[in-house]
DNA sequence: TATTGTTATACTCTATAACTATA
DNA sequence: TATAGTTATAGAGTATAACAATA
C-alpha cells in the first residue's frame, strides 16, 4: 500500500502525534462529540430532523405549555436561535404556538399529533443509535461516563 | 423573585424536564462540550486563536514537516477546511508552508519562531483553563473520563 | 488513475444588537 | 423598566463538488 518514502531532512511518520493534545479534556470531548453528533445526525435525517430540532421537539412534547425562553435557557442557546428552530418545526406542523392568555407576551408551545408521531419514531431510532455508539462500554461504564459528563458540565458552568 | 402565576389549563413548573434526553449520550456530550468549548474559546481569544487554530498550531509544532492532508485526517475535518485554517495561520506568520522537494504536490508545514512563542503561552493558558473546567473531578476520575471518551470515539468510529 | 492542495459554495450552528408588544 | 418574542446579520464550523499540478 504505502511505499518507502525518500528520506528528507525532517523525519516523518505516517501517523502524526497528538499526545500533547490528548491531555486536554476539551480535545477528547470534541472528538467524541464529533463522531457521536455525525452519527446521530445521519440517523435523524430520515425524519428530516437535525439534532437540535429533535431535542426541541422532544422538550416541547415532554413539557407542553413551555415557552420559547424556557427552552432556550435549558438548551443554553440564544432566544433568537430558538425562534428559527421553532419556525421550522411549526412550518412543518410538528409544533404549535398559541398565545398565553395569562401573559400575552408568551406563546405556549405544544406538539401536534404529527409531531408526536414523528417524535416517537425519531426517539426510537436515535436511542438505538445512541446505544450503538456507546457499545464499547458496558452498562456500568456507560452510567459512569454519563455521571462524569454531568459533573463536568455543572462544575464548569459554576463560575 | 418569582410571583405565583395564575394557573392555566396546562400545569407548568419553572424548570422544564429533560429527563428523557438525559438518557442520551449525545445530549450529555453536547452539553459538556458546549460549556468546555466556550470557556476554552474565551481563554484562547487573548492569543487571537480559536480552538481549531490552536489545535492545528499545536499539531504543526509537534509534527514539523507534516502535510495538510495528514492534519485534516487526524482532526477528522475536510482538507478544504484545513486550507482556510492554514491560510489564517500563515498570514499571521505562525506557520510556514514550504514545498516538499520529494513530492511536489505536498507542502511541509512548520511553525515559525513566533508561532512557537504564541503556542507556548496559549498552551499554558488552555491547560490551566482545561484543569479548571474539570475541577469537579479528582485525578482518578479525570483519567477515567478521558479513557471512556477515547473508547467511545474509537468504538463509534469503527463501523 | 490517484492524490495534494485549492477554490467556491452552501448549509448548520452560534452570537449580538436592536426592535415590538406586552408586563 | 423589564421581559418575551422577533428580525437581521455576522461569524464559526462543516460538507460537497470541481479543478490544477503532480505522482
Amino acid at each position: 500500500m504505502s511505499r518507502p518514502m525518500a528520506s528528507s531532512e525532517v523525519a516523518r511518520t505516517d501517523s502524526l502525534s497528538d499526545t500533547q493534545l490528548r491531555e486536554f479534556l476539551g480535545y477528547r470531548l470534541k472528538r467524541a462529540y464529533m463522531v457521536v453528533h455525525r452519527a446521530a445526525s445521519n440517523v435523524l435525517q430520515q425524519f428530516e430532523l437535525g439534532t437540535r430540532s429533535f431535542t426541541v421537539l422532544s422538550l416541547v412534547a415532554a413539557n407542553p405549555g413551555a415557552s420559547l425562553s424556557q427552552l432556550a435557557d435549558l438548551l443554553l442557546i440564544e432566544r433568537s436561535n430558538m425562534v428559527l428552530i421553532l419556525d421550522d418545526l411549526e412550518t412543518r406542523e410538528l409544533v404549535k404556538r398559541s398565545r398565553d392568555p395569562n401573559d400575552r407576551r408568551r406563546y405556549l408551545l405544544k406538539p401536534t399529533l404529527q409531531g408526536l408521531r414523528v417524535l416517537e419514531g425519531a426517539t426510537a431510532a436515535a436511542f438505538e443509535e445512541d446505544k450503538r455508539l456507546a457499545r464499547a462500554l458496558n452498562d456500568e461504564e456507560f452510567a459512569l461516563l454519563m455521571s462524569l459528563l454531568r459533573r463536568v458540565e455543572e462544575g464548569a458552568s459554576a463560575d
